[in-house]
DNA sequence: TTCCCGGCCGTTACCGCTAACATGCCATGG
DNA sequence: CCATGGCATGTTAGCGGTAACGGCCGGGAA
């Protein structure tokens, strides 16, 4: 912004009043120009502009915020930040958002309901101008909450239920469903899954529900099962494989629910020499950036992570081409990236 | 925190005023009852909150940041959220910042000098209670309203340089230093570097100097480099692992400036049958999970993220056993984890 | 010339909350 | 008995900006 290393030795925090002074205007002028709304000659922005630069004097968009009653924020409240999904959606959002003036704020709610509430009742406490939040499962008074903020929501990643406003995401029941479709169609029969023992991630709950109901169409059903939490998911993969496989060796498919676990159960079975995708098939998801590096590209779907932000700050920020801010669903499709850890038919 | 579905067909935001309505007292008093802040008798407080929860009301900060001049934010201003290695540190920052009533509020600048100045003007704006900030290079601009923020400010990751005010973090040429003296004493001679394209990554730039002035000490030199910048870190380190040692086959260690490049050279070198670490070494940098979840464990340094994250917060939320909030600087020791990729002697 | 209008800038009244002080009440002690 | 003091509450005056409106001035249209 400014060039000049701002004078030394400064008593107070500037205020426009300083400002004013400094060049001979009202601090009305000088809120003016600052904010380049209404009409100020050329010279005296110059003089403003010169001022406030020469001053290091920073705006309080608290003051601002206050009397404008408008507030430049769009709150995101994510789960993670640990797991490489939501970086990207973040950076989708960000990519949107740039040239609007907004600025996305961050929470995180490590998946606990109880912090999702306290974070989002922080977040609306600075009256952001939109709320972007992950998921569709919430408390009733989080819930309470939204229906009242009276700003734009979108819920994100998910539409496998109700909205309270707008939602952008993927259908994760399908997507679990297409992936056991693809994997009978492949010919594989004796299927494992391997998972997190997280109860509060709906997302990967209901994709595992669309797998197994899938599957009972085919007549078929998950044979075995391994569950985690915590940990390196690369390490805890590998363990689970090895375990899994060692409980059920007649296994044929091992079905991640993501790609960092499915990541470490594909090392751990190329080092036992398994035959991939001969005996052994393997898949995971997210479509995470890291499969692309293994030695066999790992199966995966891709979750839309970045598209699935832009479209979400394009509601916030009114940038859809109806213009529209609420009320809008819109389900993304999952591709399927069939890698090399399933056989081709 | 409320438990009641607030009232629906709220016509505009509720303030103070409609909860001291409800509840038959001043706004004042309800203030202090909602703030816990000075002396109400107990059924006055109970109804208070009642009212205010069954009209779901949220305080507006804004109005009482500018009326009290306060405000419970705690900047974060880091490069990047993709690479595993902040979020350990904002985790870090959370952890101790949880029970103070301070809430980071994260700011990313992608590695641009010019991002960073945005972010830092717009996060001052908000009149921050302490600002975190990765690195200890920035611009003139940036500097300047660091040093006249009045607010305290941490720098960390890195404490080779000068800080505006407190810095936490470890020495990178040290790092680097350290690493290069465990390799010549492994007995390896003919060493390669691979890295990032990134001028503005400092510290990895610092690692390698310091690598490098150890090398020298020895009469050694990096025998071969190999850059990259964009895409998958851990295909990239494949590639350029093929590239280098097609191009220098002798190499006997190379040496990643990050774990994800270095865990795609060693699957590289696992892939091609080479012998490690008996014909050719590999060392990362960052000390990340993932590498636990590789065939064999990556030589790494650990960079203290977790560490460097609660010892910022501590400073800025005043929290040292001192009390100090300005001017420490604290220099953590990186530990080198050999794992199974530097010979043992 | 008069009138009007638009460019430029200042004045006033808040925005919603809190610091600081004022007030009323009751118990206590001299 | 009244002064004293602590508790519980109310009143007042901003915090640092901005919306809305008003005033002044110069120039083109009537």
């Amino acid at each position: 912004m400014a060039k000049d290393p701002a004078p030394a030795l400064q008593r107070r925090t500037l205020t426009l009043r300083d400002v004013s002074d400094a060049s001979g205007v009202s601090e009305m002028t000088v809120s003016r120009v600052l904010r380049n709304r209404g009409d100020v000659s050329g010279p005296t922005r110059e003089r403003v502009l010169a001022a406030a630069r020469a001053l290091g004097y920073v705006p309080n968009r608290i003051a601002g915020a206050l009397a404008s009653q408008r507030v430049n924020l769009v709150a995101v409240i994510i789960p993670s930040l640990s797991n490489m999904v939501f970086p990207e959606v973040l950076t989708g959002v960000s990519e949107v958002l740039e040239d609007t003036g907004l600025q996305p704020v961050v929470g995180v709610t490590n998946y606990s309901p109880e912090r999702e509430e306290k974070v989002l009742y922080e977040m609306l406490s600075w009256r952001p101008s939109g709320i972007i939040i992950a998921g569709l499962e919430r408390s009733p008074a989080a819930r309470a909450m939204l229906e009242n903020a009276g700003i734009p929501i979108v819920e994100i990643m998910d539409v496998d239920g109700t909205p309270v406003d707008s939602a952008v995401g993927i259908s994760h029941r399908r997507a679990g469903r297409k992936m056991a479709e693809a994997i009978v169609q492949a010919g594989y029969r004796r299927i494992g899954f391997l998972g997190t023992m997280m109860p509060h991630d709906h997302r990967a709950r209901k994709r595992l529900e669309g797998f197994e109901a899938a599957l009972a169409a085919q007549g078929l059903q998950v044979e075995d099962r391994e569950f985690y939490s915590g940990g390196s998911a690369l390490l805890k993969g590998r363990e689970m494989t090895e375990a899994i496989m060692t409980r059920s060796p007649d296994l044929d498919f091992l079905y991640h629910s993501n790609d960092m676990i499915g990541a470490g159960g594909l090392l751990w079975c190329l080092n036992h020499g398994i035959d991939v995708p001969g005996k052994v098939g393997l898949a995971g998801f997210n479509g995470v950036e890291l499969v692309q590096g293994l030695p066999c590209r790992l199966a995966t779907m891709d979750a839309c992570r970045l598209e699935i932000g832009r479209r979400a700050a394009e509601i916030v920020a009114g940038k859809r081409p109806d213009g529209a801010t609420s009320g809008v669903v819109i389900e993304l499709e999952p591709k399927l990236e069939p890698g090399d850890t399933i056989r081709r038919i």
